[in-house]
RNA sequence: GCGAGAGUGGUGAAAUUGGUAGACACGCUAGAUUUAGGAUCUAGUGCCGUUGCGGCGUAAGGGUUCAAGUCCCUUCUCUCGCACCA
């Protein structure tokens, strides 16, 4: 009997046919879904549902920190995108809310950067004044797809409470040594008109604005992030990343093995070293390369050869980065004039001067093996230079060979392979003194000071006397003046360089006049150590307490896009270990767990973009069809880890899924035992949506939810015990209905605080399965036993069929196997 | 070129340890319903054929196995990252 009947629209209008079928569906069918959002999204802002506090009887394991990667606030407000990785990772607090956790997930914003800075420089109006604007466009479009955020942990990166502990990062790398004045060749963006790391900068344009980066010599501020290389791959080790992302950090670390070895000049006027990792082919070293900015370069042109290598120079300076890169161009180059001596065999070789070689990795100078090395190959036959072979296995003149073999042509190396006469000679030459075991590195020092307003002053001082000093801490946060004009100078020098009562100043240490750094630090500074100021947002002492910091850490699942692989995750990961090393933070990492979301594309698997016109905006699909249905496609739509194209027709056809769930929401409820055939469904919906969310497969959760209503849509009214469980289900994928058909039942607020439901084991066992019957692997015929049967039943039971006895029919039975509860094979000749 | 990953219907995709390929959804087809607002309900839908049956089928080719989307080898294609890193 209903004990309580649900008075719905959908009821009233409800129709009885002639043959007394009734039809629970109508005019009103489509649920209100913006009402109901908007109700849920109110409540849960009014009694902060999702407020969490270090509460300490809370054991450790039950403590997750589940965080997004949070968003640059740009005027365009929120694309497809942020959603689809923001649901991912609100779907899973909100499940593991309900499986007993404490969950801290916070959202704030990566609020310096130059969009606002260009917007300003284009209409006058202040950054700070378009990104406060933008920050309130985002929280309001976060909040209508009812994410479960502790708002009162919010953070903005260019709020002077949160970058005064930027700057205190910075000057705690500056007191480590960490971080150093330099004036060296950088790469430069014309159009951003700033520097740029070397992260920064993808097939030789600048990543944000595409734009030709060239080099441009000014002083920069750099960080020593080479320092920690080693631990930054080691570390690798120690987290749950996807091995691309692991992979991409290790190339971009790019450590290798060699040694440097020194070469003196012929006539002994000088030596040089140069770096290799296959000491083992020095006999095979036919002439030496120096990059066009080495500094031996002048002294080792002859007179004779002077006007061609200046020649030389001078265009290889003029090539922009993309055109030295270039594989497909020859190679250049040109000779000195000048020997330089082989030290293993005392011969004379000549010494180039070409820019295949870089300034910037090694020593800037190499010995060149053309017999062993594709690069020094392709020279030598353009040269016309020698090549040996010194290691047996392939052709020298036709190809570099650099697999293993026997040494040849190399003394006291013949006969051996690659590995051990790299041991031997490195020993030999470390005997000798002529050189020494190496280790070099891709990674280059983080170039982190960039010419621009809109950024965390450097809080540094310029004294002609004392040098750069740092600011006393007390004086933080330097915040920024205003200024008249925004734009860049272009000169290497930022506009905070013209306002003159900002830059001068007194030396902290000496009291004598001083002009702070104009300067300021990179957009990636503020989101180097976000994650640490959510536990402790408004601390006005420290940058977060490290008891806090105990509590929570380390991120235990970190959800974003994978295009951060080596600048925010790099970056973030260095700071985090120099906090570590002076005991700010308690943990070596701190990204336990990192799950990045595929891209979303246009219809058809285009990319979205504003030429196409393919661009899906968020707020229309909220307004069209409602917060839990964006959700809900969103995640219904594949593997959340990979790309995949967006489909208005998939998008209503999830909604109608919702309508549906909700029609079946307004039958009434009967307190009546399910039958058993339900209750199994049930149980299996429970632990496949269980397993699935656990493991962030909600696109398979959801179908098997859909399954779950396709079956209970048969019935006319609705089992309290199959529904109560099933609502749990999907709340935490759509919030708002979940919380309103919660109610619905008659129970209070919040269905976020009940407990998640438990299957049992035994009622998600088939009693009958299918089982296969196969005559040579194929399938011939399927029969329903019941579950567990033991394979010498199923195998007569094979024998006997009848079907399988016209295949089976004169032919001789070689053997049979039994696969219980799956299936029968004969083989028959 | 190097590194990583991926190729399954018309489409997005499912598929413990190798054990019914294509769950779920979109689209499509047919039918039902005077059907307000991206309707609803029912049935069908991998391809081919002589359609109460059979053949073929997971990028291509080969192999291991009673049995391969899944394991091994070769080739091709695509995506991402790096790109003269000595």
């Amino acid at each position: 009997m209903p004990r309580t009947r649900n008075l719905s629209s959908s009821e009233l209008l409800s129709v009885v046919d002639a043959n007394g079928m009734s039809e629970y569906h109508s005019a009103m069918s489509k649920y209100p879904f913006n009402e109901i959002e908007k109700k849920w999204q109110e409540y849960w802002d009014e009694q902060k549902t999702f407020k969490v506090t270090e509460d300490p009887s809370v054991p450790e394991e039950k403590r997750l920190y589940v965080l997004d990667m949070f968003p640059y606030p740009s005027s365009q407000g929120l694309h497809v995108g942020h959603p689809e990785g923001y649901t991912a990772s609100d779907i899973y607090s909100r499940f593991m809310r309900m499986r007993g956790y404490k969950v801290l997930h916070p959202m704030g914003f990566d609020s310096f950067g130059l969009p606002a800075e260009n917007y300003a420089i284009k209409t006058g109006t202040q950054p700070r004044v378009t990104t406060e604007e933008n920050i309130n466009l985002f929280i309001n479009q976060i909040k209508t797809l009812g994410f479960s955020y502790d708002w009162d942990r919010q953070v903005s990166t260019h709020r002077p409470e949160y970058f005064k502990w930027t700057q205190w990062i910075f000057l705690k790398l500056f007191e480590q040594g960490l971080a150093y004045e330099d004036e060296a060749p950088i790469n430069w963006c014309p159009s951003c008109k700033t520097g740029l790391a070397n992260e920064e900068v993808k097939e030789g344009r600048c990543d944000r604005c595409g734009a030709e980066v060239n080099r441009k010599s000014i002083r920069q501020w750099i960080l020593k992030i080479t320092e920690y290389a080693d631990r930054l791959l080691e570390d690798l080790e120690l987290l749950d990343w996807t091995e691309s992302i692991k992979s991409m950090q290790r190339n971009w670390i790019g450590r290798s093995e060699g040694a440097d070895v020194k070469f003196k000049l012929a006539d002994g006027s000088e030596e040089f070293e140069v770096y290799t990792t296959r000491p083992d082919t020095l006999f095979g070293a036919t002439y030496m390369v120096l990059s066009p900015e080495h500094p031996l370069v002048e002294q080792v042109t002859t007179e004779a050869r002077c006007a061609d290598v200046q020649t030389y120079l001078e265009e290889a300076q003029k090539k922009s980065d993309l055109e030295r890169t270039d594989l497909a161009k020859d190679k250049t180059g040109v000779f000195t004039g000048s020997y330089a001596i082989n030290p293993v065999n005392g011969k004379e070789i000549p010494i180039w001067v070409a820019d295949y070689v870089l300034i910037s990795y090694g020593s800037g100078a190499i010995m060149a093996v053309p017999g062993h090395d594709q690069r020094d190959w392709e020279f030598a036959k353009k040269f016309d230079l020698p090549i040996i072979e010194v290691l047996q296995g392939g052709d020298v003149q036709k190809e570099a060979f650099i697999g293993d073999g026997l040494h040849v042509n190399s003394e006291f190396l013949d006969g051996l392979n690659k590995e051990d006469s790299i041991e031997k000679i490195i020993t030999w030459l470390e005997s000798k003194g002529l050189g020494k075991r190496a280790v070099n590195y891709k990674l280059r020092d983080w170039i982190f000071s960039r010419q621009r307003y809109w950024g965390e002053p450097i809080p540094i001082v310029h004294c002609d006397e004392c040098g750069p000093i740092p600011l006393p801490e007390e004086e933080l946060p330097l915040t920024l003046p205003e200024v008249e004009s925004y734009k860049p100078t272009g000169t290497g020098e930022s506009p905070l360089a013209a306002i003159d009562e900002w830059v001068n100043t007194t030396c902290p240490k000496c009291g004598g006049p001083g002009k702070r750094e104009t300067n300021t630090m990179p957009q990636w500074a503020g989101s180097c150590w976000y994650y640490l100021r959510y536990l402790d947002p408004k601390n006005e002492t420290q940058l977060a307490d490290l008891d806090k910091i105990k509590y929570w850490m380390p991120v235990d699942l970190y959800v974003g896009g994978a295009e951060h692989a080596v600048l925010h995750l790099l970056y973030a990961r260095f700071w985090h270990k120099v906090l570590y090393d002076i005991g700010v933070v308690n943990t070596k990492e701190p990204f336990q767990r990192l799950v990045n979301q595929g891209m979303i594309l246009g219809e058809g698997g285009v990319k979205m973009s504003k030429s196409l016109g393919n661009v899906i905006n968020p707020d229309d699909i909220i307004r069209d069809f409602g917060a839990d249905s964006m959700r809900m496609y969103e995640m219904f739509m594949g593997p959340l880890q990979v790309s995949k194209a967006w489909s208005t027709k998939g998008l209503a056809g999830v909604h109608r899924f919702l309508d549906r769930v909700w029609r079946v929401s307004d039958r009434p409820v009967i307190d009546e035992e399910p039958p058993k055939h339900y209750l199994q469904l049930l149980h299996k919906t429970i632990k496949k949506v269980t397993e699935d969310t656990e493991g962030l497969e909600f696109n398979t959760a959801i179908a098997q939810m859909m399954i779950f209503i396709n079956e209970i849509f048969q019935e006319k009214q609705i089992y309290r015990a199959l529904w109560e469980p099933f609502v749990q289900l999907i709340s935490p994928y759509a919030p708002h209905l979940g919380e309103e058909m919660w109610v619905k039942l008659g129970n209070t607020p919040s269905i976020s605080d009940t407990p998640w439901p438990q299957w049992e084991e035994e009622l998600t066992r088939e009693e009958e399965v299918t089982v296969v019957l196969q005559v040579n692997g194929k399938v011939r015929a399927k029969v329903n036993l019941p579950a567990g049967t033991e394979e010498e039943t199923l195998k007569k039971t094979a024998i006997e069929n009848e079907r399988i006895a016209q295949w089976t029919g004169g032919k001789q039975v070689v053997k049979v196997i039994a696969v219980k509860d799956k299936l029968v094979n004969i083989v028959v000749k």
